[in-house]
DNA sequence: GTGAACATGAGAACCATTCTCACATGGCGG
DNA sequence: CCGCCATGTGAGAATGGTTCTCATGTTCAC
């Protein structure tokens, strides 16, 4: 079912969407581009960069700055929700909550706030990281 | 009732705390180095991000990281909430609500994780801008 | 008032990300 | 199949927010 991306499949977009489907953390492009340098396939710095801002414009992709401002990277499901991520590995689950999404449109509509949006996460230390 | 800093009072952190208290909307460090030169403060940028620094330890201003990665700075209570904030002028509200906070506690418990924490920030355009 | 501890600031350094541009490539018309 | 050319690639340079360096200025407890 893979949406076919209106993107040339190359063989380092190839690697990179394979890389992501393997992983259920989050990643730094850094990391993503040393994952793939160490299973063999050589992809420029760069080009890991503009695969990634391809795949966030199609939603396959969901970034997340950490506090630091670093840019961490996970294929997501194209459907709203959140995520709640291990702070020690990256690993993520995705979270939805109607209500929340309500109460987020009414708050923000009760301060007089147009085009409302809202951004959460929940993090922690997942049960792997934390034995 | 201005909690003491364990800093000492220099003019530099004065000036600055004294804008952060007339702002209510975040800005980011370059921006408010720019303000205090605007109202003849001579201020270093490095001080200003020192100064933010100290007053982002000590509870007494948040920072949201824009998209662009780019932090921002605002005055704060000093309880835990979230914020409002204006997508233009950055002007921003607190919010609280405690079935949010039961309910993230809640979802990551089930999930596994320990020290759970989140981030949750909603977005929108105010009033004044949307005129 | 003095001095040790600490703050300041100009500029350099840092580092994730983006840009440049010469070169490779691969998909489509012929 | 072939050849074109629009598009992708990558090494390295540029960018820009933030932090660091270090010589100098200030503060404050004594
Ligand atoms: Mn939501
Ligand atoms: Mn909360
Ligand atoms: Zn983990
Ligand atoms: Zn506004």
């Amino acid at each position: 079912m893979n949406a076919p991306s209106s993107r040339p499949a190359t063989r380092q977009r190839s690697a990179l969407l394979a890389l992501l489907e393997e992983l259920d953390g989050f990643r730094s492009a850094q990391e993503l581009h040393g994952l793939l340098a160490e299973r063999g396939e050589r992809v420029g710095l760069a080009t890991v960069y503009r695969g990634l801002q391809c795949l966030v414009e199609d939603g396959r992709v969901d970034v997340l700055r950490g506090d630091d401002g670093e840019a961490s990277y996970r294929r997501c499901s194209t459907v709203h929700h959140h995520h709640l991520v291990c702070r020690v590995c990256g690993r993520a689950v995705e979270i939805s909550d109607p209500p929340v999404e309500r109460w987020a449109r009414k708050v923000a509509a009760e301060h007089g706030f147009a085009d409302v949006g809202h951004r959460m996460e929940l993090f922690g230390t997942c049960a792997d990281c934390a034995g």
